[in-house]
RNA sequence: GCCCGGGUGGUGGAACUGGUAGACACGCAGGACUUAAAAUCCUGUGGCCAUUGCGGCUGUACGGGUUCGAUUCCCGUCCCGGGUACCA
């Protein structure tokens, strides 16, 4: 039997299925293997990174995606580009969210981490990004967290030099402690008192040991936990809501404990200073400079009697040392109960009992509030002899500086405030400065009633305040760091465990080839009802011949502080990296992901790389040279308005004319809401108690749901799953949409409104290869200079888009080039290809298939990018706007090269000309080659 | 409070070193095709005034300034977002 042509009007018209075409190409390449890379010493090496996520339960939302399609399409770029591209991905594994989930459900973390691991890797493939899976690490697995112990190790055996700004062998400083005691060592330091050689030689190994541990850089100290009696456990700060935990609402107290610490505080000049070199964004540098909070100044001394004890402050305006009016202690600071006077004691007593039972949550927001106490002493100012007046106050914090403040009124607003509460007298210090309603804080004035330092202003007295406080011997310059040595430990089970070991309380290393000492494992993660780790339950992992393990374990961002070495060689037994990958690899060009770790694991990261460095383990003293911060993708609401006491729901736009109206708003479903219009069947069906819903609709017959703006949450509803975009539209036109939403670094909000447009431009694209019947239309011929035109001109914009991470406005460029290809009609194959090629980034399965189907040599992903050519982008024509003071009037069209003094006189000549001259002469005509002509009128 | 961003049509946004403000897209309106709808295509779309002259005025949060020319640079004010906070 033949087969009749169907007559034209029966034919069907080809839509093309995105969906499948996008599944296909995933499965063929991942056959190919496409993605595999390997060092390459022929090839310049670029280095793409996103943050890794740690693998929820929820899967991944809309809001997900965004860094990692933008560091999809740098990586596809920097390879069609001829670079050999490394774009790993991985997984943060170890957290507190699956210990909580393991002791809710009974299900151990591994399990419930490893499922979670695969969904999340389901559903970036079908976004279908180019990582190569083979680097891919998991911070849980003992074959990763091995060297997270061994760094930790490394750390633990290391002190810092200040002297060489270095980390060096402990064993070294051992040496030096043997040969000439603690003189002449300038190490970055816990206290401890200065010895001999002698003593060291006399001292026993718990001594020495616990002398070097003030040094290492992995070190034990004391610290407070949050531990909540009724929860039998330790809390992290924030599981503490308000001083009560936060589940059940019990009530936390403070504990000391024993607590692993990195001295991350020796490297706070060079994390400063080293901001400089990094291509960040100036709003990340401010943040880790504020968190590193450099501040210079001096330390003095006050004596509360000649010669003994004294109380020592630290101030960033020594030139304000004469307007001392008193000091001011924290409440918590060690000298308060031995100074206070007995007539003062009662009073004193009871403002340190309620301040330090205040909560540090309780006294921020009690800011405003001046308090204090006379403690009944007196200091004597080291350069006038005049007694000053010793107060306690809790606007002083113990935790910074030396707990203790010269208060200034004169100078400094608190200290002003604080006198006017108290009714202290305040000493002048600035020439013609009124200090009756406010303080001075500007170093601008010239000082009076300041001794030496008379007639200078607050900018020059400083280095002489301190050289004369040096001179007397009361005190030094210093500079001061907010940043905090970081806690490492952690009393949770689903973390690394120490590579370490007590004897006789005594902390002792693990040797490296133990590594890696592996979780137990343990069905029962529950507190043990005592502050320690859950870990101390494992009985048969605890005590060892040679002693009792470490039970914490450490905290979150650990494993996070290196994975980017590891991708470079994740499958490395030997070494946490390679030497021959790591010196290839070397850093990261360009890292992507959120603000929210600026101070915390970007720190933590550029201190252990710069650790690393200066043991000779890695090349490069910064890990991530160029950050990108892209913006969170927020949830966009929909609510109905279920009239009081009714199964019924009236539509957002009736509400204003129905004032009278008793309301509830709800959250609903955003999946079933298209365009702020409730698909009132879906819900209906979304609820039982919906089974009934009535609704009042508007004119048009729709009901319309209010909006808002908000965090994507389950609970909200508002929770867009990439997977349904996928589903209905295709990878690459979420890929698209989601690039052409705004700037990458934008917060904005995620709605579907605009996606048709994305999704049409695809078709578009696809037309100009096939026609209606689904037969390609492709010609050989040459392409025309317009063509050319176009197509090189996209070729550089999109180009200098991807080079400056301006995503969006190369989706509208590729748009422009589609629309105008299509006016024109182009079909020809080598500039369709071309277009491919630059548009495979972005929508790699649509390019990968009409790339295929066009006959294109190989897989579009090894293409090299075309380069585009002045000659053909240049134009024989120019247009210039001719404006009359600045407005623009008419138009003249001219050939590219001519003259200004002909283009001005083309301008002049127009027949327009004299209705804008109104007869008269201008005064002066600036043209601007290529721009513009102006005339001055 | 302080430190960073930012404020452009009904909406998302574009304008890169000052040079035709509103690209591209959504939405909306009108039209074509269709029995109809969807899809697709075409036209229009900042505001105001003229639209029987296809033009004029105005306009980038607000008020000033520099400039031949300002969304862009400078000063002041207001508002929004992020960070941080008795940091001495």
């Amino acid at each position: 039997m033949a087969f009749l042509p169907l007559p034209p009007e029966y034919t069907e018209i080809m839509e093309p299925n995105f969906r499948e075409i996008a599944q296909k190409w995933q499965q063929k390449w991942r056959e190919q293997g496409l993605y595999k890379t390997e060092v390459d010493p022929s090839k310049p090496k670029y280095y793409v990174l996103d943050m890794f996520p740690y693998p929820s339960g929820a899967g991944l939302h809309v809001g997900h995606p965004l860094g990692y399609i933008a560091s999809d399409i740098v990586s596809r770029f920097k390879r069609l580009k001829g670079f050999n591209v490394l774009h790993p991905m991985g997984f943060d594994a170890f957290g507190l969210p699956a210990e909580q989930y393991a002791i809710q459900t009974g299900r151990h973390p591994a399990d419930t981490t490893a499922e979670n691991i695969a969904r999340y890797k389901e559903q970036l493939n079908n976004i279908g990004f180019c990582y190569d899976w083979d680097r891919e690490v998991n911070t849980s697995d003992p074959g990763y967290y091995r060297w997270t112990q061994w760094i930790f190790l490394q750390l633990f055996n290391c002190w810092f030099n200040n002297n060489t700004q270095k980390a060096e062998p402990i064993a070294e400083l051992e040496f030096r402690f043997a040969s000439g005691g603690s003189t002449g060592i300038n190490g970055a330091c816990g206290e401890h008192e200065p010895f001999t050689a002698a003593d060291w030689a006399e001292m026993d190994e718990a001594a020495r040991r616990h002398i070097l541990m003030q040094y290492r850089l992995a070190y034990l100290d004391y610290a407070t936990v949050n531990w909540c009696e009724a929860l039998g456990t330790v809390l992290a700060n924030d599981e503490v809501k308000d001083g009560l935990s936060e589940r059940g609402g019990h009530p936390v107290e403070k504990r000391k404990m024993r607590q692993w610490f990195l001295r991350i505080t020796a490297y706070a000049e060079r994390l400063l200073s080293d901001l400089e070199s990094l291509d960040w964004t100036d709003s990340m540098k401010e943040m880790q400079r504020n968190w590193i909070g450099k501040s210079e100044g001096a330390s003095v001394m006050f004596y509360l009697s000649p010669g003994e004890r004294f109380i020592e402050v630290f101030t960033t305006r020594p030139d304000t040392l004469f307007g001392v009016d008193f000091l001011t202690l924290a409440p918590e600071h060690e000298l308060v109960a031995e100074i206070t006077t007995d007539e003062q004691k009662a009073a004193v007593e009871a403002y340190v009992n309620v301040a330090r039972n205040r909560s540090e949550r309780e006294r921020m927001s009690e800011v405003k509030r001046i308090s204090g106490e006379f403690t009944g002493a007196y200091a004597i100012h080291p350069f006038t002899g005049k007694p000053i007046p010793v107060w306690v106050g809790d606007y002083v914090l113990a935790g910074y500086g030396t707990g203790a403040v010269m208060a200034v009124p004169a100078g400094d607003q608190r200290d002003w405030d604080f006198a006017r509460h108290f009714g202290i007298p305040m000493t002048e210090i600035h020439e013609g400065i009124d200090i009756s309603e406010a303080a001075d804080p500007t170093k601008e004035a010239k000082l009076k009633n300041s001794g030496f330092l008379n007639g200078l202003t607050g900018h020059e007295a400083i280095r002489r305040a301190v050289q004369e406080i040096e001179a007397k011997g009361i005190g030094k310059g210093k500079v001061n760091y907010r940043l905090r040595d970081a806690g490492f430990s952690r009393q949770r089970y689903w973390g690394e465990p120490f590579p370490i070991e007590y004897r006789n309380g005594v902390a002792y290393a693990l040797d490296e080839s133990a590594l890696p000492l592996e979780l137990p494992v343990m069905d029962d993660f529950k507190p043990t009802g005592q502050p320690e780790s859950p870990l101390a339950k494992a009985t048969h992992w605890l005590e060892t011949p040679s002693g009792r393990r470490e039970t914490d374990t450490m905290p979150g961002y650990a494993g996070s502080s290196w994975y980017f070495l590891r991708y470079m060689d994740a499958n490395n037994t030997q070494r946490f990296v390679g030497k021959e990958a790591e010196a290839y690899w070397q850093d990261v060009d360009v890292y992507i992901g959120g603000t929210e770790h600026a101070v915390g694991h970007l720190l933590y990261a550029r201190f252990w790389q710069k650790f690393l460095f200066d043991r000779g383990e890695v090349t490069k003293n910064e890990p991530f040279r160029k950050l990108i911060n892209q913006g969170m993708i927020l949830g966009r609401s929909n609510f109905v308005y279920r009239i009081s006491g009714e199964n019924k729901y009236i539509s957002a736009d009736l509400l204003e004319q129905n004032p009278d109206v008793k309301i509830i708003p709800l959250h609903v479903d955003v999946n079933i809401v298209k365009n702020d219009v409730l698909d009132t069947e879906a819900f209906r069906r979304w609820r039982p108690e919906n089974a009934s819903a009535e609704f009042v609709l508007n004119a048009d017959g729709q009901y319309v749901c209010g909006v808002e703006i908000e965090k994507m949450s389950k609970s909200k509803y508002n929770v867009v799953n990439p997977d349904d975009i996928i589903a209905e539209y295709g990878a690459d036109t979420l890929r698209l949409y989601e690039m052409f939403l705004g700037p990458l670094e934008q917060s904005k909000p995620w709605n579907t409104n605009g996606i048709e447009g994305v999704y049409r431009f695809f078709k578009k694209v696809w037309n100009l290869f096939y026609n209606e019947q689904g037969g390609l239309k492709l010609s050989d011929e040459p392409a025309t200079e317009d063509e050319l035109r176009i197509l090189h001109k996209t070729i550089r914009k999109v180009e200098e888009d991807v080079e400056r991470f301006s995503f969006n406005t190369s989706v509208s460029t590729f748009m422009i080039c589609v629309n105008e290809l299509h006016d024109l009609k182009c079909h020809k194959r080598s500039v369709l290809q071309d277009f491919l090629i630059i548009l495979s980034p972005y929508a790699p399965h649509i390019a990968e298939e009409l790339w295929q189907a066009s006959g294109g040599q190989g897989s579009v992903v090894n293409a090299r990018f075309p380069e585009w050519k002045e000659e053909f982008i240049r134009e024989s024509k120019v247009t210039y706007p001719v404006a009359f003071n600045g407005k623009t009037r008419y138009q003249i069209q001219v050939p590219a090269e001519m003259p200004q003094a002909e283009v001005q006189a083309l301008a002049l000549g127009h027949e327009e000309a004299s209705k804008w001259l109104n007869g008269g002469q201008p005064k002066k005509v600036i043209v601007v080659p290529g721009r513009m002509v102006n005339i001055v009128l």
